[in-house]
DNA sequence: TATTGTTATACTCTATAACTATA
DNA sequence: TATAGTTATAGAGTATAACAATA
C-alpha cells in the first residue's frame, strides 16, 4: 500500500481513476463496458433496440426456429426474462412465435422479413460505432482484445 | 450474412453464443463483465461491498479528504448516486464525512482505521478471485488485456 | 416428475430534476 | 449565478418463485 496519500492530479486530468482500481480486471471491464453500451445506444437511437433485444434478434435471425429456452440459455439469462424481450420483438412485428408440431409446450421463434431487415440495419450501425470507438486500435489489437475477452468466458464455471 | 440458418450445435455445447454476436466488442465485453461481477460478489460474500462501494472506498483510502464531487467525477457516476454509497460506508463506520475549513459546502471523505483494514481485506479477496479467473492466462496476456481495456477509455469523448 | 412458457414480484443500479446552503 | 451535497423519483435490467399446460 505504498501509493496511499498520493496526489489525485492524474485522476483530475481526465476521468482516468488511479491506484489499485487500475490494476483490477473487473474495474477495467466495467468502465469499458459502459462506454460500449453508451455507444450502442447512440448507434440505435432513441427508441432503438435494448442490447438484450438486439442480441435476441441476432440469434433468432441467424438460427430461426430457436426456442425461448434455448435462447435464454445461449444468452445466459433467465427464461422469465426472455418473455418481455420476445414480446417487444413481436409487438414490432420483427419476430413471430410459432407452435412446434410434436411438442405443444414449445414456441419456435422466427424472424419476419422486416425483422431480418431491421437486424441488418441495426447490426451495421453497431459495427460502425464500434469501428469508430476502436479507431486508435490496430487490427491486431482489436483481434487480440476480442480473443482475450472470449478466453475469459472459456473458463466459466 | 452467410452464416444464417446454420446449426446451433456449437452454442449448445457450452453457453458460448455464436455468429455475429461473437464479432461484436460490446457483446464480448458484457459477457466478460458479468462473469467478473459475479466473481466479485463471490469474493466479498453475502453482505459484502457492492462494486461501486468498493471502488469508492478504494479511492477514499488512497486519496483521503477527496470530496464527493471529485469522487463522483473520477468514478464516472452522478453526484446524487454517491450519497447512498457514502451513507453505506459511513453506516459501517468505514468512512467519515468531515467539514472542510474555508468552504462549508464541501464534505471531505476520510477512511477510519476500520475502513482501511476492511479495504485491504476486500482488495486481497477480489485480487485472489481475479487471479483464479485468469489462471489460464499468461502474465503477458493479462497485461495485454488490461492495457487494451484502458486504451478504450483513453479515447472516451 | 420434469419442462416450456408465463406472471408477479422485488431488488439493484443509475439518471434526472429540483431543492438547500453556501460561495 | 454557480457549486456541493441532498432528496425524490422513475426507468432499466434482472433474478426468484410460483403457476398452467404439456410431456
Amino acid at each position: 500500500m505504498a501509493r496511499r496519500q498520493a496526489s489525485l492530479q492524474r485522476a483530475q486530468d481526465d476521468d482516468a481513476p488511479v491506484g489499485d482500481l487500475e490494476g483490477l480486471l473487473g474495474y477495467n471491464l466495467k468502465r469499458a463496458y459502459v462506454i460500449l453500451r453508451n455507444d450502442f445506444r447512440d448507434a440505435l437511437g432513441e427508441d432503438g433496440f435494448a442490447p438484450r433485444v438486439f442480441s435476441a434478434l441476432s440469434l433468432i435471425v441467424q438460427y430461426p426456429d430457436i426456442t425461448q429456452s434455448e435462447l435464454a440459455r445461449v444468452l445466459g439469462i433467465e427464461r422469465s426474462g426472455l418473455v418481455a424481450i420476445v414480446d417487444d420483438l413481436e409487438a414490432r412485428r420483427l419476430v413471430q412465435r410459432k407452435p412446434v408440431p410434436g411438442d405443444r409446450r414449445v414456441q419456435a421463434l422466427a424472424p419476419t422479413a422486416a425483422g431480418i431487415a431491421a437486424y441488418d440495419t441495426a447490426r451495421a450501425a453497431v459495427q460502425a460505432h464500434e469501428a469508430a470507438r476502436l479507431s486508435n486500435f490496430t487490427k491486431a489489437e482489436q483481434e487480440t482484445l476480442m480473443q482475450l475477452l472470449r478466453k475469459i468466458r472459456a473458463v466459466e464455471d
